[in-house]
DNA sequence: AATGCGATTCTCT
DNA sequence: GAGAATCGCATTT
């Protein structure tokens, strides 16, 4: 079983690290999104270098993509990292909560993105530092919701409950959704607009070897909105 | 395992 | 002022 519940094979052995560079980045979305599963996006983080194998993309494929944050040439304050050169970051805020992170496909100026909607922790040592970030996250979560009650009910100084054991739940899902994985490689509005082929703390590498047939096609998630586009089979997961 | 629901704040109109 | 490229928890199967 692979830490998301799966069965990922050659997961923790034949990682190659070297580095992805510019060129890697400059092709379409959909290009992008299938060349990103099982490569290893590295972050330094408080508690050291967190490195995780993306297992799940999505393709954002711009002006023309009803799904996307930049149908139609949109170009605002948040989404002006996505006209930015291949390989830059693109961190987005959602559901008043959670942090997401693409990368930028393509020449500068053409607002194309992949999104990565999952992780595989690539060694023990981030897993380790994956549970830590998650296990912050949650506490920090449970203290806000107990200060909430508390305060509604007119009481003060309550403290929150600690949470010992690692739910097996936290485990098995550690980082299987575009805001979970933010949360576990402490992904941050501070590491939006990098770019991650010069970068020395936000970058990807090579991975493992991965056989086009282990690749499966779906819809992507959470765009009902986006009419037609909301069936095309642009989303990439690793099996 | 599957389903339903509330959370919480940024962004753009 | 509305809605969002989502998640965790409770409840039920």
């Amino acid at each position: 079983m692979g830490i998301n519940g799966r069965n990922i094979q050659g997961l923790f052995l034949s990682e190659n690290q070297k580095r992805l560079t510019r060129e890697f980045f400059l092709t379409d979305a959909l290009e992008l999104s299938r060349r990103l599963i099982g490569k290893i996006m590295v972050h330094e983080t408080p508690l050291g270098e967190v490195r995780g194998i993306i297992t799940e993309t999505e393709a954002y494929m711009g002006v023309e993509d009803k799904g996307s944050h930049t149908y139609g040439g949109r170009r605002t304050e948040r989404t002006e990292p996505m006209f930015h050169i291949g390989g830059t970051s693109y961190v987005y805020f959602i559901y008043g909560m959670y942090n997401c992170v693409n990368v930028t496909a393509g020449v500068d100026g053409i607002p194309m993105a992949s999104l990565i909607r999952m992780v595989e922790p690539a060694d023990e040592a981030s897993r380790s530092i994956m549970e830590r970030f998650r296990i912050e996250d949650m506490q920090r979560r449970r203290a806000a919701r107990e200060k909430r009650k508390a305060e509604s009910a007119g009481d003060s100084g309550k403290s929150a409950a600690v949470v010992e054991k690692i739910p097996a739940s936290l485990k098995k899902h550690l980082a299987d959704g575009p805001g979970k994985l933010c949360i576990a490689m402490h992904i941050t509005k501070a590491d939006n607009d990098i770019d991650m082929a010069e970068s020395r703390k936000f970058y990807l590498t090579e991975g493992i070897e991965v056989e086009e047939s282990r690749i499966l096609t779906g819809k992507r998630i959470g765009i009902d909105y986006a009419e037609e586009a909301a069936d095309y089979l642009w989303r990439f997961t690793l099996i």
